[in-house]
DNA sequence: TAAGCTCTCATTCCG
DNA sequence: TGAGAGCTTA
C-alpha cells in the first residue's frame, strides 16, 4: 500500500530520487519539477519503511513556512506526528543545537536573537563610542555580514577593499560589534551559523553525538546555501551521513546575501561518490512558456546543463507588451486581469503582479485601489519589524534576558517614561561598573531618583514587569496582561485614525499568534515562544481567494500562479543597474528573470514601459537584453505595442483623478465605441457609478461584455 | 524631552 | 517622489 501512493504520485526520476540512500545525492531540480514533492516524500519513504526513525532525520528548508509546510505534508500522509523530526531553516536548527550545546555544560540557556534593525543600533553605539560617527551605518553593517558570511573573523581580514572605510578602523568597529553583541548575551543572524561551527570543531564530543544521533540529511534550495551553512552541513555529514540536496543552480539569487552557487556546482567534489539525478519534467508550464524560460536561460555560462519540458501543450503564445510609461503598464495589466477573470471564471488569485524592485508597486497600487480591487503587496514591511511589534516584543525578550540593552531601550520608550537618551546611557553605564544586570540598574536608579513623576512611572514599570513574570508561563496571558496595561488607546493618540487602526490591528495580530503557539505547544513559556518568534521574519500569508497579489521576483521563488506577469522588463532595472558592475553577464539576473518567467502555469505577460518615472523624474528606457535573448521572432510569443496607437494612449494617460469624473460620464448608452482589444461595439447598459462603474457593451462578434468605464481605454467610432 | 522640520537616499531579502 | 533618520527648537 506505501509503495502504491509512491509510485502512483510521482514519475520515475523522482522515485530513484526518493528511493536512493546509498550516498551523497545531488538532485538537480528544475523550475516546475517537484523538487518539494520528492523531499516530502523522501521522509515519509524513510520513516514508513523504517529506514530512519523521524528524530534521526535533520531536515532544512529556506523558511519556516517551508519547514512548516512540509512537516505537515509528512504528518499528513503519515497520519502520526513528528514533534520528534529535527525540520527547520539552518537558523533555527542553530538556535536548537546552540541550546542543546548549552545545556550539555550546564550554561544559562536564555540568550537574545538581534534581528537587523537591533544590530544596526549596536552599531550606532560602536560608532559613537568610537568617534566614527561619520561612518555609515548600513554600509558597515553590509559589510560586516559580508565577512561573516564567508567566515572571516576580524583578526583574519586579509583582502580588503574599500573606498570609504580604512581597513584598521573597519576591524576595530567588527571586533568592538562582537564584544558588545557578547555583552548583551546576544547573536546576529549570521552568528547563530558561526557559533554552531565553532562548537562543532571545538567540542568534538558533542560533535561525535550529535553527528551520531541523524541518519538522514535533506537539503532544499541548495543552491542558496552560503559558506557557513555548507561548513555546518560537513559537520552533521561527518563522513558517514546519508545526505540528500536539492537544488537548481538555475534558480539561485542570492549571492548577495552571500549564497555561494559553487556549492551546488561542486557539490560532487566535496561529497564522495555523489550519485546526481535530474529532474527535468516539468509539471507546471505550457510548451510556449517553458520554450522562452529555456531560451533565456541558456545564455548562462555558469550551469549544469539541464532542459525543462513537459508533456503540456503549446498553449497561449507568450505576450511581450511595449507600453508607453508605467502608467499605461498598471492600467494595461489590470484591465487584462479584470478581462481574463471574467472571460475565464478565475479569481483574483490566479493572477500575480511581480517586478524587481519594491518601488514599482505604485503606479499598480494606484489603480488596484480606483478599481477596489483587492490586493495585497507582499514583502515591503516585515511584520515583525513593525515598529509596535517589536516594541511589544521587547518586552518579553528584555525578561528572558536582562543584559539585553537593546529590548531596554526600546520598552523605557515605550510607553515614554520621560527617560532619555542621558539617563539611559548612565543606567547601562552603571550596570557595567557595579555588575549588574540592566533591570537591577534601573531599580538602582530609581532608588536614587527624586523626580515624583519618574518614580510613579517606574513604579508602574516594575509593577508590569513582575505582572508579566507572574504570567511568563503561559505566553499568552503574559502577552494579554502586557497589551491591556499598555494604554495603547494614549499611546497612539496623536495618530490618524488609519495608522492607529492598522497598529491595534497588528497587535491584535499578535495576540492571536500567541494564543495559536498555546493551543499547539506544550511548553507555552514566553521562553519557547520568543524562540520561535525571534526566527520568523513574516506572519504565513493567509491566501484570501481573491485577492490580487504583487511582489518582487525574489519573493515569488517557489511559487506559481496561472497567470503571471512580469513588469519593468528594461534595461537597468531588469537587470538591475547595480548588478552591471560586478556581474558583466549579469548572470544572476538572468536566473532571476528565469525565476519569474517559469512560475506562470498558463498565460505569461512581460511588460515594458519606453518611458518611467525614477524618483519623481521621467526618462528614457531600452528594452531589456533578456527580450532579445528570447527573440522577438520567436514563435513562442506575440508582440504587442501600445504605444502605436496615439489617440488611445492620451486618454489613457488623462484619467488622472483630476478629470476622472469627466471622464465616467463620457459614454452614453447607444454610443458607438471601439476598445483596444475587443474591437467595435455597442453600449448597451451602465451599472454603478464613479470608480465602480461599468459598461455593458455588444460587440460586433455579438458577445456582450461587461468593462469597467473608467479603465476600458475607449475611443468614440 | 519631544515635536516638528529638513535632509538624504533609493535593489533584491531570509533568518 | 517619499520615507526615514537626524537635527533644531520650544
Amino acid at each position: 500500500m506505501l509503495m502504491e501512493k509512491i509510485y502512483k504520485d510521482l514519475n520515475d526520476r523522482q522515485l530513484e530520487a526518493v528511493k536512493y540512500i546509498d550516498s551523497p545525492l545531488l538532485i538537480l531540480a528544475g523550475a516546475g519539477s517537484g523538487k518539494t514533492r520528492v523531499l516530502t516524500y523522501k521522509i515519509y519513504y524513510l520513516i514508513k519503511n523504517k529506514l530512519s526513525y523521524p528524530e534521526n532525520i535533520f531536515a532544512v528548508t529556506f523558511t519556516n513556512k517551508a519547514a512548516d509546510e512540509m512537516k505537515k505534508r509528512v504528518e499528513t500522509l503519515l497520519n502520526i506526528n513528528l514533534k520528534n523530526m529535527m525540520i527547520g531553516t539552518f537558523h533555527s536548527m542553530c538556535v536548537k543545537i546552540i541550546k542543546m550545546h548549552r545545556a550539555s555544560k550546564k550554561l544559562d540557556l536564555n540568550f537574545s536573537i538581534y534581528d537587523t534593525d537591533d544590530g544596526k543600533n549596536i552599531l550606532k553605539s560602536v560608532l559613537k563610542e568610537l568617534g566614527k560617527e561619520n561612518i555609515d551605518v548600513k554600509t558597515i553593517q553590509k559589510k560586516i555580514s559580508y565577512f561573516k558570511n564567508r567566515m572571516i573573523f576580524p583578526e583574519e581580514i586579509e583582502n580588503y577593499h574599500s573606498f570609504d572605510i580604512e581597513k584598521e578602523d573597519f576591524k576595530k568597529i567588527y571586533n568592538h560589534y562582537q564584544m558588545k553583541l557578547k555583552d548583551n548575551n546576544a547573536y546576529d543572524f549570521d552568528d547563530l551559523l558561526l557559533e554552531t561551527i565553532k562548537i562543532f570543531n571545538d567540542d568534538n564530543n558533542f560533535k561525535e553525538n550529535f553527528s551520531n544521533r541523524i541518519k538522514f540529511i535533506l537539503v532544499d534550495e541548495y543552491q542558496d546555501t552560503n559558506l557557513s551553512q555548507f561548513y555546518i552541513l560537513k559537520h552533521l555529514y561527518n563522513g558517514k551521513n546519508n545526505i540528500t540536496v536539492v537544488g537548481d543552480d538555475d534558480q539561485s539569487i542570492y549571492s548577495f546575501r552571500g549564497a555561494e552557487l559553487k556549492n551546488i556546482l561542486d557539490f560532487e567534489k566535496h561529497f564522495e561518490n555523489t550519485k546526481i539525478i535530474k529532474l527535468e519534467q516539468n509539471y507546471r508550464s505550457t510548451n510556449n512558456i517553458l520554450n522562452v524560460a529555456n531560451r533565456v536561460i541558456r545564455n548562462n555560462l555558469q550551469r549544469k546543463d539541464k532542459i525543462l519540458w513537459s508533456l503540456f501543450n503549446d498553449g497561449e503564445k507568450v505576450k511581450i507588451v511595449k507600453c508607453f510609461d508605467e502608467r499605461q503598464e498598471a492600467t494595461y495589466v489590470v484591465q487584462r486581469i479584470l478581462q481574463n477573470r471574467e472571460r475565464e471564471e478565475k479569481n483574483f488569485s490566479d493572477f500575480v503582479i511581480l517586478y524587481r524592485t519594491n518601488a514599482q508597486s505604485r503606479p499598480f497600487e494606484e489603480i488596484l485601489r480606483k478599481n477596489n480591487i483587492n490586493y495585497k503587496v507582499i514583502g515591503n514591511i516585515k511584520f515583525f519589524e513593525r515598529k509596535e511589534i517589536k516594541d511589544i516584543l521587547a518586552y518579553l525578550s528584555f525578561i528572558i534576558n536582562k543584559n539585553d540593552e537593546i529590548s531596554f531601550r526600546r520598552i523605557m520608550n515605550f510607553p515614554k517614561k520621560g527617560m532619555g537618551e542621558i539617563t539611559l546611557n548612565t543606567i547601562i553605564e552603571n550596570s557595567t561598573t557595579f555588575g549588574l544586570n540592566l533591570y537591577d540598574s534601573l531599580k538602582k536608579f530609581y532608588d536614587s531618583s527624586r523626580n515624583r513623576n519618574k518614580i510613579m512611572e517606574l513604579n508602574k514599570f516594575f509593577d508590569l514587569i513582575k505582572n508579566i513574570e507572574n504570567r511568563k508561563e503561559n505566553v499568552y496571558n503574559a502577552l494579554g496582561f502586557l497589551i491591556d496595561n499598555l494604554n495603547l488607546d494614549t499611546v497612539f493618540e496623536k495618530m490618524d485614525t488609519n495608522e492607529k487602526l492598522s497598529r491595534l490591528e497588528n497587535i491584535q495580530e499578535l495576540l492571536n499568534s500567541a494564543k495559536e503557539f498555546v493551543l499547539r505547544n506544550e511548553d507555552n513559556s514566553i521562553d519557547s515562544y520568543m524562540d520561535m518568534i525571534s526566527l520568523y521574519t513574516d506572519m504565513d500569508e493567509y491566501n484570501d481567494n481573491d485577492t490580487l497579489t504583487l511582489m518582487t521576483v525574489h519573493n515569488a521563488k517557489g511559487l506559481e500562479f496561472d497567470t503571471v506577469f512580469v513588469t519593468g522588463v528594461e534595461e537597468k532595472l531588469f537587470p538591475h543597474m547595480n548588478t552591471l558592475d560586478y556581474d558583466q553577464n549579469c548572470e544572476e539576473e538572468r536566473r532571476l528573470f528565469y525565476v519569474a518567467l517559469t512560475r506562470a502555469k498558463k498565460n505569461l505577460y512581460i511588460t515594458m514601459a519606453k518611458q518611467r518615472k525614477f524618483y519623481g523624474t521621467s526618462d528614457f528606457r531600452r528594452p531589456s537584453r533578456f527580450l532579445k535573448e528570447i527573440g522577438f521572432d520567436s514563435p513562442n510569443i506575440d508582440l504587442i505595442d501600445l504605444t502605436i496607437s496615439k489617440q488611445i494612449d492620451s486618454e489613457l494617460f488623462d484619467n488622472d483623478d483630476s478629470n476622472g469624473g469627466e471622464f465616467k460620464e463620457f459614454f452614453d448608452i447607444n454610443d458607438r465605441i471601439v476598445h483596444p482589444i475587443f474591437g467595435e461595439g455597442v453600449i448597451k447598459g451602465k451599472k454603478g457609478s464613479g470608480k465602480d462603474q461599468i459598461l455593458i457593451i455588444q460587440f460586433l462578434n455579438g458577445e456582450i461584455k461587461k468593462i469597467f468605464s473608467e479603465y476600458a481605454n475607449l475611443t468614440r467610432k
